[in-house]
DNA sequence: AATGAATGAGTATTCATTCAT
DNA sequence: GATGAATGAATACTCATTCAT
């Protein structure tokens, strides 16, 4: 890996590259941006960008894990201080829901990482992290009784699923309906926790 | 479009191009796979490919409208003859659980092609007749009171996205996880149906 | 060489071929035009080319030398009756304007023969018969006196370079007026005899 | 189209490309020459050439513009101070012949181009600029009485087409005659001027 | 730190020609 | 005579990466 001592000059120039690599990677796909897209968007020769990164897939990693992160930092943040297992899956819905929204690169970049053997291993391994923290709610939840039995893992991919799936579907960057739905986040909280039925029988 | 008349042993050498490029897309991928790989997988000359398919986006173009129908009329299928909504709904999901762990390899086409902006429109596309297929039964549901109100639209996409999330974690091409899981599509039935809560207060 | 008995259904073929390959190099030039090309608009599968001739290189070249055989006839038909030096080369112009008046197609064939190595030299040596042809003409009238004195060679090459200037421009496939000009092949004999000037001093 | 900053040693480079390019192109043709072709004979990676254009055919075009620029810079230098309108005339076919003689490569170039649809059009172009050019000289010569009453446009064209097909014989590049002749210049403004008669009855 | 220049292996596609039937 | 199938060398163009300055 380059580890150079950036002064702060060259900090603000990675972190141009990053940004830029993000919006290009979201909109075009990991093969379908160059590292001259890049370098160009930012008007610099190649030299910068190679001074930086130590290849183009380096640059992906980091991004991805960068992204990775911050959706765990902000999901947690939105748990910690909530105290029944069904409010924090809950929270933790609305928290994701609401991350993916105000960041639709993101989205397009988990997708994109999912696709390429290279990344798929990291996104599996950050939506492992999820459904384990999610896993352990269920658990919980179990334990008192206010969750039914089953695969608390099944359970947990249903989550992920359904919440992933709301969000490519209606903020993904080729998400046809960008239309302001306030009532997803809602109507993914009350599908994960009621399923469809009216009644249990 | 190449419009030919083929020989008998015409159409065989057709299919086996599209066999054998539809488990090299699986495994490697739309950009990872080249018209050589196709071709020398085969153990023919390049010209071979151009004889039967116009281009190589006009393959997997081909290949992804062909998977998707055969998914669609698996789930047609599986329910014609059941007369319940909610039984129609559970119905689908297990033949589309079926259909795809018999066939990993349209898993991991769908995905690729969902990443690329030449493909995406079909899968999406595709995914929206699947919908509006589901919300026809959820509708009913809600109509006589056995599926609780609700957008039937978010319902339906939460019931795809969490069957196709499960689908590509327990049988995608790099699912880490091969095991045997019998008892998956019960989940993801119970998961669709019931959410996670034990009672409904 | 190919040389087979041909059937007359055979000879048939073979005249379709070269006919459809005339208009088809002299829309699309030699390179633009492929055995395909000649062989889809005739219906046929590539072996009928093959039965009939023995390359593509071998069917322009045979198609290019009928081509300047013909209009060697027409020119030697034109002036065989007539008595006078220059009235010969004057019906010898009108001849060849009318000729490639009445089949563009020639004008684009040489033209796109000359451009090729390979070819060139059948074009280069069809100009210089005619080339021979007309200078006798030239010295004929030098002798006599009705010819300025002057290099009979350059002379003939002036006419040819005119008369076939005037047909690429105002016949040729890619001409842009098309309009019917009557006079041109007069304006072609005057050019020919006065040049431009209004008397001479 | 590639606009870069280019360094002293960049433009030297895109020079020699064109230069290499002129020479291939006019000793091989269009199709004859390949990209491979011009970067060997540099001695250069493939990169390099479209690093300076951005394709074949824009390189192409780029010669075939410039080369065409010169020759119209050529015949407007030689007459700018002549005042007669024949003397121009003249000075215009001396002066092009001599251009002409000096590049061969030139006059292959533009015979090439004429053939293909993509660049005849240009060539057109530069034809018509030429030949309106002369029209002038044409119609001033016969306001003052010194020019035949005729067709300007076609009396032009009878001169450029003469010029040419002189060139063409004379100083091709497959041209089978090599040998001096000055007198050619000569016999072409004879042959303009005064056709082949010895007289005008 | 940064730039423009250069590399060269890799990719999709074309097409004259041959072959088996 | 004729067809559809197959070949494979050739071609324009791309792009991650390296280099000289």
């Amino acid at each position: 890996m380059v580890t150079r001592k950036l002064t702060k000059r060259g900090s603000k120039r990675r972190e141009q590259v990053l940004e830029v690599a993000l919006r290009l990677f979201a909109d075009q796909g990991y093969h379908g941006t160059t590292v001259g897209d890049v370098c160009d968007t930012l008007g610099v020769g190649k030299g910068v960008f190679y001074w930086y990164f130590e290849s183009k897939e380096a640059l992906f990693s980091e991004l991805l894990r960068e992204c990775l992160l911050q959706l765990r930092r902000t999901q947690q943040a939105a748990i910690e201080q909530v105290g029944h297992p069904i409010a924090r899956i809950e929270e933790g819905i609305r928290a994701s829901i609401g991350f993916f929204r105000d960041t639709p690169a993101i989205v397009a970049l988990i997708r994109t990482a999912a696709r390429y053997e290279e990344f798929s291993a990291l996104v599996t391994h950050g939506q492992e992290i999820v459904v384990a923290d999610i896993a352990t709610h269920v658990k919980e939840g179990m334990a008192e009784g206010s969750i039914r039995h089953g695969d608390p893992d099944l359970m947990s991919h249903g989550i992920l699923g359904t919440v992933f799936h709301f969000v490519e579907t209606y903020f993904g960057t080729n998400a046809e309906t960008t239309e302001f739905r306030p009532q997803l986040a809602e109507e993914a909280v009350a599908f994960c926790l009621h399923g469809v039925l009216a009644y249990r029988p």
